[in-house]
DNA sequence: TCACAAAATGAGTGATTACTCACTTTACAA
DNA sequence: TTGTAAAGTGAGTAATCACTCATTTTGTGA
């Protein structure tokens, strides 16, 4: 179990009313054959099956297979982008007068490659479905634009400001940073997975080739 | 119909004794669903409908709906990979002194970004399989292994011996390459697709940032 | 303890699935 | 023209699909 999982089973709690063990096993065992098989191919008995309730108990509470889908999926996008941009850490780059660009890539992509990391099951359905289901490929850019996109924007600014940045536009610098982030995060995560890796190193050196595109000498 | 779906279509041609006009309109079909839909979300009705056969024909020439995915995919994953990096092109790396890293991986880019534009059907069909069928993971990770990393190699070799690039380790700079060039990729086909931009401003953009990273001064 | 609503059940539904096969049509060499 | 192998057909099949519903079990407040 993930800590996404948990804080997504959790949350469903507190919403809506309680969910018994037998909801939250149904919720359980779909994300992980939806993440082994796809949405397409995973069939609700054997999702049914594994959570150990009978098929009916599933369209008890969802009307719908896709409905389950949405369920599990909706709340996770939120979630993987907003923790960092929130507040506290936001905050934490504008007060401490000595933090650096370089300082608050490097706690990002850590932060981010490790959540990556734990949760790869559930990351793995939104990634697949994206490609299928529109809605989710809308919500998507939504969060990715309000959350990511418009928190990075005064952060760049007011390094830029500071002297630590090119006097590029800020969409530029941006675009260069998320890229090289993401690149990292999936050599690392996906590609080298299997390899014996200096973790720290690797961010360094990776913040290190970024700064030397964006960064002001 | 793309030109990849051309060539696939005639190298089969050639290969497999002739190909019948339904044989050719079974596989153009079935790319068009597989991409649409999903492999898993894709009928054999649906597709011997769109291409105007019986059922039984799709089964004659294929034993199973999995055979004609492979029979599809396995031939692009070499083509999405190699003509670049194919013989005459690296030999032009070589030959002309005048040319640069820059022009190299401009090239690279602006070769591979028209490709990936005019079959981008195909290509997401790959992607998505290559999360579930652990066979495509592994013949990407040749593929990938054999045509694109280790062509890299010598010319990375090349430049630093040439004073362009850092003299940093090869893998180190192949990595910060392909990973900038297929970030840059998905940013301009994927994201930005909608909008209005320069192509050839965009990609001398990112040559430069990239070479700001892992040229030399 | 009782009443009652929510939760859970599992046999049953029609639709759809991948695939088969006996048969017909087509292409082409002799 | 004819023989024949390959190509093509489409009705048929068993299995599986998502989903329903009448019934039973469970949790809980009075």
């Amino acid at each position: 179990m993930t800590d996404v999982m948990e804080e997504l089973l959790t949350s469903m709690y507190d919403e809506d009313s309680k969910l018994t063990e037998k909801q939250r096993s149904i919720l359980k065992s779909a994300i992980e054959i939806f993440s082994e098989k796809g949405f397409a191919a995973a069939s609700t008995s054997e999702i049914a099956k594994k959570a150990g309730v009978a098929e009916g108990t599933i369209f008890r509470h969802y009307k719908t297979k896709k409905e389950l889908l949405f369920a599990i999926v909706s709340p996770i996008m939120i979630k993987t982008v907003v923790p960092v941009m929130a507040k506290s850490f936001v905050k934490e780059v504008f007060k401490k007068e000595y933090d650096s660009y370089e300082k608050f890539v490097k706690t990002l992509f850590v932060n981010r490659r490790d959540f990556v990391r734990k949760n790869l099951p559930l990351l793995k359905i939104v990634i697949q479905e994206i490609a299928f289901q529109p809605e989710f490929k809308a919500e998507f850019a939504k969060v990715f634009k309000n959350n990511l996109y418009d928190s990075f924007v005064p952060i760049v600014e007011h390094f830029k400001e500071k002297g630590d940045l090119k006097d590029w536009p800020t969409d530029k610098i941006i675009r260069f940073t998320i890229s090289t982030i993401g690149g990292a995060m999936i050599t690392q995560v996906m590609v080298l997975s299997h390899m014996e890796w200096d973790d720290d190193v690797y961010a360094d050196e990776m913040v290190e080739f970024l700064m030397s595109g964006v960064g002001r000498r």
